[in-house]
Parts: structure tokens; sequence; C-alpha cells
DNA sequence: CCAAAAGTGTTAGGGGTACACCCATGT
DNA sequence: ACATGGGTGTACCCCTAACACTTTTGG
């Protein structure tokens, strides 16, 4: 990836918006650039021969170690400016890459969306060459951003809103078994407000994508609740066909 | 756009789905190809130092006169063998372009789907140099085409589909008054379904962005219907926002 | 016992669906 | 007059929002 001039499409990046869930909050995996202690997303380039989900799924185990998660591309960022600013000579320069005009990374660059949910738990977060730290930062209070990195969050929550509707969320930002109110606090913590649990309840189960467990024992002050497991054969076919809804 | 090697980012494209209606019927602004027949969509490159959005617009524009309308980027199609069909080397060779390896267009592309909302009175069809043709064609009989063309108009169908939960579509369609028949045979079409007269008059007028006008003189046996127009400052106010629908 | 949160139930209102009925117009 | 399609109204159902009440658990 360091110098991709011979191995990876020109012009094209493509950039990860990895989402987890800890401690009621939604985060972020974020790297930090040695050059100028700026944050950015995790990102990458194309193979000359590598389809663009796979390029993005290379992306993302490498930094995480995780294998097939959830991957979706959401948007394409095409400002002809959006990496020419001050940053970029910077950037370079730490890499020990010459600023010249010819060099490769000083050219225009797209850079398509791909946003991910996945547990927590499980990630390894690993930094790459380039990068001082690797780390989860929560989504309601990014650091500096390197680029339009920070547009690119705010879009990729966006349009996880509207997923919300369609697309049953959850499987893989939570463990196996857990409880229906871990899921409810991941919906508001999405669109930003509250939602009643009674009529959250109802609904989740409606789609009859949970499949109830047993008791669950916490420390916690109040009655115990269930656990729930999503039924996999209904998940991955409401993946395909949608929640219902339509005009 | 004959010879981009100097002009344009190398390895993506813009290709796009440009619909509109005719007598009662989605269509969609197709050329066809000298080489091989084929037909395919309007597209292009990306100038070194344009931003995306303006490419495509710019792209529209050559190929309808058209300028200021509904286009938006819906989804990029990164298969790495997406353009190495057979096809590729028959269009080349009319073009007259040496099939050499190093050939700009023998690069693997990738590219960006666009689509746009038009009148489709007001257009002006142009062929470009490498096309026998332009004209639009019926969205569900659509001629052979060229690529992975057939699949990228599905895909824009299929967005358009949920985007009509969401956003005021028919503005750009339609002429500037319109009775409610015409919008309702174009979410019909869209959606693949017949909806009901009375329920659809009550729901789009209760968006508040339409206006009604004078009787309607047609040559039809059957009651002259009001026509309506859009209402400018709803119309774009609803376009930034959504017609509501959350959670 | 008390606080906190889970579990369960109830009610009112809105919106969608499926009709029925009347009205205007050209043949 | 009649067929065609526009305009209007209504009854029903389901979903949702809002909220009340009970149950369980740890402190």
């Amino acid at each position: 990836m360091q110098n991709g001039s011979g191995h990876f499409l020109p012009a094209v990046s493509i950039d990860n918006v990895i989402f987890g869930f800890h401690q009621n909050e939604l985060t972020v995996l974020l790297l930090q650039a040695k050059s100028n202690q700026r944050w950015m997303l995790p990102g990458g380039f194309i193979g000359k021969e590598e389809d663009l989900d796979a390029a993005a799924a290379r992306i993302l185990t490498a930094r995480t170690s995780l294998t097939n998660v959830f991957l979706q591309q959401f948007h394409v960022f095409g400002s002809a400016k959006r990496n020419r600013k001050e940053h970029l000579g910077e950037v370079l320069r730490t890499l020990g890459i010459e600023l010249t005009a010819e060099s490769w990374f000083m050219q225009r660059f797209i850079t398509i969306g791909y946003y991910a949910l996945v547990n927590y738990e499980q990630v390894i977060p690993q930094p790459d060459e380039t990068s001082l730290t690797c780390c989860w930062q929560d989504v309601r209070k990014l650091p500096l951003m390197l680029f339009d990195h920070e547009h690119i969050i705010a879009k990729a929550l966006q349009v996880l809103r509207l997923q919300l509707n369609y697309q049953p969320i959850g499987y893989t930002l939570l463990p196996k078994e857990f409880p229906l109110k871990s899921l409810q606090t991941i919906y508001e913590t999405i669109l930003g407000r509250k939602l009643d649990r009674s009529n959250f309840n109802r609904k989740l189960l409606s789609y009859g994508i949970l499949e109830k467990k047993e008791k669950h024992y916490t420390g916690a002050a109040h009655k115990a609740p269930f656990l729930y497991s999503f039924r996999e054969d209904m998940y991955f076919k409401a993946l395909e066909n949608g929640l219902e809804k339509d005009f």
C-alpha cells in the first residue's frame, strides 16, 4: 500500500466507516496519522484486478482481523478538492515521499465510502505503517479529522438511519445473545432520540427474526431481562428482501 | 472524450440512467454503438479537476441539451470483470483504437451510476461519435445492452422505488401543469403495480407540494380533470428534508 | 422497603386500503 | 343514453404513540 503505482487503480480509494457499539455509545474505528496527528478512516486502494467489494473487505480485515462482516457501499465522495488540503503535504513528508507534482499520491482522488457494523468486543484494532494508533472513537465526540473524513462519517450515519427502516440492524453489532434493551439503545443512538420500550419490543419481535432464550443474570438492581438471539435464516432473508414497507 | 488519457481520470467512468416518461411508459435514454449494435447508457469520464457531480451533469447535458435536472448518484459498479467482455474488442476496433494491453480504454473501469428524471418532451437526443443513434427505449423492453448496462438500469430502478418513499418525484418528469392521473401513472410504472386513485390523490395532496389549477380540456370521453403544478418552494424543501417518515 | 428496569396491557388517533357513489364529458 | 374516468366520501383495519400497572431484582 505504500507504493501503489503498480498494483492499484489510480485516482480511486476506499474509506471504511466501521461502527461498533460500546457502553451505550456508537463508536467508529479510526487511525491517527503519524504526520500531523489528525485522525482518519481506515482506507486503502483497489487492486488492479480486484472487485470493489473485495477491496473494501480486505481493508476492513487488515484493521480489525474480522471477516464476513456487514459491509456496504454507501456513497462516493468526488469533490475535486477533497484531498488537496494543507494536510496532504504533511502526510507525504512523513511517509518519506517526495512532493513532486507527479507523485502517485499527489493526484486527485475519488473515494468510495463503505460502512460496516461490527461487534466491538471481537475487534483487535491494528494500526498501519502510517499511523500512531488505531482505536475506537465516540461518534458524537470526533477528534480533529483528516481531509473530509468527518463529512464521510456524517453521511454514513445519515444513510444508516434510513437503512434502519429496511434492514435488520444489530446482528453484527451484538454478541450472540443479548437483552432487547441493548438493541433498543443501538436504535436510539443511531436515530438520536429515545424510543418507547414497550413499542420497540413489540415491533422488533413482530418481525420474527428474534428468538427468546433463557434468563439473564446481571449485577444490576433490577429485574433480569430475557436474552434474545437472531434467527439466522430469517435474518439473512430480511437482509435480502428488506423488512417490508413500501409506498 | 475520444482520447482521454490526458484530460480525464483513469479507471473511473460515469454512466447516466436518464428516465423519461412518455405515453404512460417509463423510458430510458440510450445510445446504440456503431461497433456492435449493442445499446449503452450515456456515459463519460471525469475531468482531472472536475467535481464528480459536475461531470455527470456535463455528460447528461451533452446528450439531452438539458441543464439543471434532477440527477443523483446511486451506486458504484466495481466488478473487476464488468467491462472485459467480448464487447470491448469490437468497440475499440470501430473507434480505430489499437488493441494493445496498454491502451487507455483497455484498463479495468469502475463506473459510477447516476440517475436522472427528465421531461421527455424537452429532450433533444444527441448521439455521440461512437453511436448510430440516441433515443428513448421502454424500460420494460430493453434491447441488447453493452457490458453490464442492463444491470445498472435495474439497480437504478430499484433505488428509485425506495426514493419514492422519501423524495417528491415527478416535478422533473412532467410538464408545468398536469393532471394527477399522470403522476399516479408514473408512480405505478416505477412501482410496477396499480394504486388506488382515491387514496393516491389524498396522499399526494396531503404533502402540500401540489397546487390546484384550472380545468383541463381534453378530447377524451370523460370528465375533464383538474390540472396541478408543483409548489416550487415546498418541492425543494421536501427534496432536502424528505417527506417525513422514520422509524 | 425502595429504586430501577423488565414485562404486560390498554387506549386513542392516524394513515392506509378497499370500496361505494355521484359528476362531467364525448361518442 | 351510455361508457369512461374524475371527484368525493366512508367504513374498516392495522400500526403506532403514549402511558399505566405489575413483577423481579439488588441495594
